[in-house]
RNA sequence: GCCGAUGUAGCUCAGCCGGUAGAGCAACGCAUUCGUAAUGCGUAGGUCCGCGGUUCGAAUCCGCGCAUCGGCUCCA
């Protein structure tokens, strides 16, 4: 007869086997009626299921983790049972959890409205109010076949099908609901509560966009109605730090129908810009690299000797001239192969490490555009590295290194690292491969990093790392990425003279730190609520007067500051200084200089910190060494 | 590109069932010269995304297009 030992180490015996529910309710009523599932030698399992002999049991309430993923899963199930009492002739696919909720994607003759997603709603919170008991039954894979089909609902029919036929399934059930999945779920639709449906979206079946568009809702779920609460309110708040906003609110950059997926620079988003690209290029200086400029505008038949215009054709924008064909270049490298090819090179002089910050444009489907995070015209911090197979691996190392100094410098600490290696699809022979995906993973093993494999997802030239970090609303976007290329200098002709004298084609690295500089501003604006830090802020300081006997002063301070290349602004406005501090403060300027008769009297200038500190009066010269020694810190 | 939603003054938004446009902030003018998050009064400002259509009459209804937003697909 089952030994049950529990988390705190008691153990308990009893006579027959017991389901998991039972052995709540032997510990509690209390336990017993929060208890939304179990946890059996370690793995989740509904509250009904049996334990037939010792094992480890632990009690998942509404208050572990554990419990949220489960609570999340039966949302997705009630969901699906509400749009199936509403609309019967909708077929369920798939309903998985997902960061902070959950989706479900139907078939219908019709796309769901606003008032379908808000009675929808509240069918669900009416199923869970009636608390139906939610049944678990297993199935064989044909029997679960045909009990989807005769219920019309070829989807599932068709995820099943594809599952071996040996498996034995589970289903569960509530009320007159009945949905295959792993489990485990909430015991009864009473423990659901905290959600709410929060958009509408399509979807293609099995991801593919040649299949059906199915229409997918989006909801959250949690625990309980604070948690619910508290996670709206922090979508509010980071909806409100949406670099779009923000770069309209900060008057930094604009964009407009006439050009779409090109960014419309203002002076302060360009000071950003420039801070950014100075630094940048400060650092790969020191880091060995040249820059060089090539153009933008390339005749066709480089396109085609490089692969690009038989791949991508569709992506680029063409222009023509005296019965030429061009394209508007969509990448540096293969103008970096032509500077390389000019003259001959020697193993002497690789590696070779050329850098431009080039401008792309690409033609972007409409449908992926996205303020500065994805656009059609871009510049990266693009490099190309012309080595010999031998030296990729120190390369990579050294990229790795350069980067995380840089993303270090820029404060970001939660990066995303994918390794895509071979697909099927490839040139380049194993043994090769095998070195350049070996020297990508060595470089990250030594750095500690933990990493994502996409095995298969390298490019056909070459495996590759991606860098990535988060938008506001947590949405990936790629940014730095160092690609391993053993096509495009052969393609392209490029060759160097080995020591023994014989001709070899280089391996080209391509690399970005920050990627598309437009994508990584986007990021920096929403990751400090457009409070940048001083030595990115587009205006480090703002004098202002509080009447007009301090005009003078004000403009002498200004001039000062701005010889020494601060970037500074005046203003002599006739208004209160309150109303100058808020506008300043609104607009997040790091330092506000407040100059009254005092100050003039002695020379001074009144700092206020855009976070609300008085700093007090100091020296013009002190202040500015403040603010140069915050600049060269980076801090802030 | 696909599905859905949205597009009104510089910005944020209101405008019910069609009768020809409104608020707050900003701007401009005047007064005020003020010490750390909004001084008062006044003035001006609109091809209601574009093009067609229905109608006596369209910001409002319909069609097409464009852009944006949310997803999906894609991302050299």
């Amino acid at each position: 007869m089952p030994l049950i030992t529990l988390p705190d180490g008691t153990q308990k015996t009893f006579e027959h086997p017991v389901t998991v529910r039972d052995v709540a309710a032997s510990i509690g009523p209390g336990l017993a009626r929060a208890a939304v599932a179990g946890r059996v030698d370690g793995k989740l399992v509904d509250l009904s299921f049996p334990v037939v002999q010792d094992a480890e049991v632990a009690i998942v309430t509404d208050r572990d983790d554990d419990a949220l993923e489960i609570i999340r899963h039966s949302t997705a199930h009630l969901l699906a049972q509400a749009v199936k009492e509403l609309f019967p002739e909708a077929q369920v696919t798939i309903g998985p959890t997902i960061q902070d909720g959950f989706y479900y994607d139907f078939s219908y003759q019709r796309p769901f409205t606003q008032d379908d997603l808000q009675r929808i709603e509240e069918r669900m919170k009416a199923l869970a109010k009636a608390d139906y008991t939610v049944t678990r039954l297993v199935m064989s894979r044909d029997d679960a076949v045909t009990f989807f089909r005769d219920q019309g609902e070829a989807y599932k029919a068709e995820i099943i099908e594809s599952i071996p036929a040996n498996e034995e399934l589970s289903l569960y059930s509530q009320g007159a609901f009945t949905d295959l999945c792993r489990g485990p779920h909430v015991p009864s639709t009473g423990k659901l509560g905290a959600f709410k449906l929060m958009k509408l979206a399509g979807a293609y079946w099995r991801g593919d966009s040649s299949n059906e568009m199915l229409q997918r809702i989006y909801g959250t779920a949690w625990r309980n109605k604070e948690e619910l609460k508290g996670y709206l309110y922090r979508l509010e708040q980071a909806e409100k730090r949406d670099h779009r906003k923000l770069g309209k609110a900060l008057d930094l950059f604009h964009t407009q129908e006439e050009a779409p997926g090109m960014v419309f620079w203002h002076p302060k988003g360009w000071a950003i810009y420039r801070a950014v690209e100075q630094y940048i290029r400060e650092k790969i200086g020191s880091a060995g690299y040249q820059e060089i400029r090539t153009p933008q505008i390339v005749d066709r038949s480089l396109w085609e000797k490089s692969g690009h215009w038989g791949k991508y054709r569709e992506g680029m924008f063409t222009t023509q001239s005296e019965n030429r064909d061009f394209a508007i270049k969509p990448m540096n490298c293969p103008c970096h192969v032509q500077v390389f090819n000019q003259g001959i090179k020697s193993h002497h002089d690789l590696p070779l490490r050329l850098a431009e910050f080039g401008s792309c444009h690409r033609n972007e489907a409409s449908g992926t555009l996205h303020g500065l995070m994805r656009v059609r015209n871009f510049v990266q911090d693009d490099a190309h590295i012309f080595c010999t197979e031998d030296q990729i691996q120190d390369e990579v190392s050294r990229f790795v290194d350069l980067l995380f100094e840089v993303y270090a410098d820029f404060g970001f600490t939660d990066i995303q690292i994918a390794l895509s290696t071979r697909p099927e699809m490839r040139v380049g022979s194993d043994e090769v491969w095998d070195k350049a995906e070996r020297a990508l993973e060595e470089a990250l093993e030594a750095k500690g990093l933990a990493w994502k494999l996409q095995p298969g997802e390298g490019a056909f030239y070459g495996p590759k790392i991606d860098f990535s970090l988060r938008d506001c609303l947590d949405r990936i976007w790629q940014c730095g990425t160092i690609q391993v290329d053993f096509s495009m200098p052969g393609r392209l002709d490029a060759s160097y003279i080995a020591d023994d004298n014989s001709r070899k084609v280089p391996v080209m690295l391509h690399r970005a730190i920050l990627g598309s500089l437009e994508r990584f501003i986007g990021i920096l604006i929403e990751e400090s609520a457009g409070a940048l830090p001083v030595w990115l802020a587009p205006v480090q300081a703002v004098v202002m007067n509080i009447t007009d006997r301090q005009a003078e002063f004000a403009k002498k301070v200004v001039q000062i500051l701005q010889v020494q290349h601060f970037r500074v602004e005046l203003d002599l406005r006739n208004e209160k200084i309150g109303f100058k501090i808020r506008e300043h403060t609104l607009s997040r300027v790091p330092y506000l200089l407040v100059l009254g008769d005092r100050e003039v009297e002695n020379g001074t200038v009144a700092v206020r910190t855009r976070s609300g500190e008085d700093l007090g009066s100091m020296e013009v010269g002190a202040f500015s060494q403040t603010l140069a020694a915050e600049v060269a810190r980076r801090s802030n």
